[in-house]
DNA sequence: GCTCAGTGTCATAGAACTGTAACAGACCCG
DNA sequence: CGGGTCTGTTACAGTTCTATGACACTGAGC
């Protein structure tokens, strides 16, 4: 499970709380404090997920909520909401605007933890579980192996992490900027182009004499794979 | 955990999913498509479980459970059936005929496999013993012995353990990290690379002249014995 | 006390992997 | 067509990771 969890919390403690306790479980977590800070950060950075304070400054978790579900690119990523006792009647209003699931606090961590691994293997089976499928293509996490067809395809660390990241979402275009994050980790300075060339290991590996390429080159855009391959 | 499990499934990649995350688990699988053939490889095999499909061309899942019940030989065979969604209805009647657990599709393939267990815990207890094999190498909790083929393989204490926790989940990946963990305590404190000089020792004692090495070095993530080996 | 199998650490060689630069070719658009 | 932008591919140097032999230390059993 290496799902990436966006966590919309203005409560700086409440926050770092958060994103200890859900690193740890293996999450990898991106944080931000306000609604409009949230939406660019979806934008740049994809989430798996999003935990969303109700209450926030400026413009309210409902709001972002709203506006996440208005658009295509983002309006079928998980919402978790988090409420404040006596907000409960509110709760009815966020499910029916289109969260996901809620919690009021105060929550324990665990309760948190399981939530979100219920959401995400109701709404992202591949990424909760330990084997992602993709037309002939498979991938194993617990036993580190990818196999296409019949054939066991070996990929270095990086290629492996790579397309396991892409098969998180067939078909979803992932510009180079967050590859790099999602493969390489966000700490991590290496050349933009650097993803091109692992691209190309990753296809060598894949593409034994004439098979059909799974990966799709998105002009100016990124990668990813091609949906129309299965 | 050598149990054998038949499943009977006409969807094909389902089948083979299933096949992967259970042969995984340590399983040993055998796959057939229709009623018929279920019931001859039933007769043949003597699986210790079923998964049975409740929708199968030519004869439907119901009526397969039914014939199982009628005949002596196999009415002790526990079965677990496969309904798809909104078939709910059915599943009281697969009950009443007498299948040990239902799964609605879809469901995630943690929970099949904690059923499977679940299932054969209750009734084939002996199943779940402390002798683990994998392969042609045997392991005697027990007794503290282990052997290749008809040889007697001698190891020392950790080695043993080492082989011990891998063969808890063979093909899986168990990091450096884990295994000291598993092997040696948590809170010995010893250096990481230790683990790979026990591995060797492993190997060495494990692979006499030309035998095939079991475990496989997965390079930046750990070790794990080679699902393909066998 | 002696022996010896077992253990943990280190050094080192070799294998595997990685990031970058460079260049050629593809693509786009006027 | 021509120039600019973007991508695929290769080569290579540098880095990281793994396997292995050597060695000193320990503690159980005699």
């Amino acid at each position: 499970m290496s799902a990436k969890v966006l966590i919309v919390e203005d409560d700086e403690a409440l926050a770092e709380l958060l994103r200890y306790n859900l690193s740890r479980e293996g999450f990898q977590i991106e944080n931000v404090q306000d609604g409009e800070d949230a939406l660019l950060a979806v934008e740049e950075g994809a989430p798996d997920l999003i935990v969303l304070d109700w209450m926030l400054p400026h413009v309210s978790g409902i709001e972002i909520c709203r506006q996440l579900r208005a658009r295509s690119e983002t309006k079928d990523i998980p919402v978790i909401m988090l409420t404040a006792r006596g907000e409960e009647e509110d709760r009815v209003r966020g499910l029916e605007i289109g969260a996901d699931d809620y919690l009021t606090k105060p929550f324990s961590m665990t309760e948190l933890v399981a939530r979100i691994r219920a959401v995400l293997r109701r709404l992202r089976p591949t990424i909760a579980s330990n084997v992602a499928t993709f037309g002939d293509i498979m991938l194993d996490r617990e036993t580190c192996r990818v196999r296409r067809g019949a054939r066991d395809v070996h990929l270095g660390p990086t290629e492996f992490r790579l397309l396991d990241v892409l098969m998180q979402r067939p078909g979803r275009v992932f510009s180079r900027e967050q590859l790099l994050d999602r493969v390489w980790g966000h700490d991590v300075y290496v050349e933009i182009r650097t993803v091109d060339v692992h691209v190309g290991r990753l296809r060598k590996a894949l593409n034994r004499r004439g098979e059909k390429d799974p990966v799709r080159t998105v002009r100016s855009a990124g990668y990813a794979l091609d949906e129309t391959y299965i």
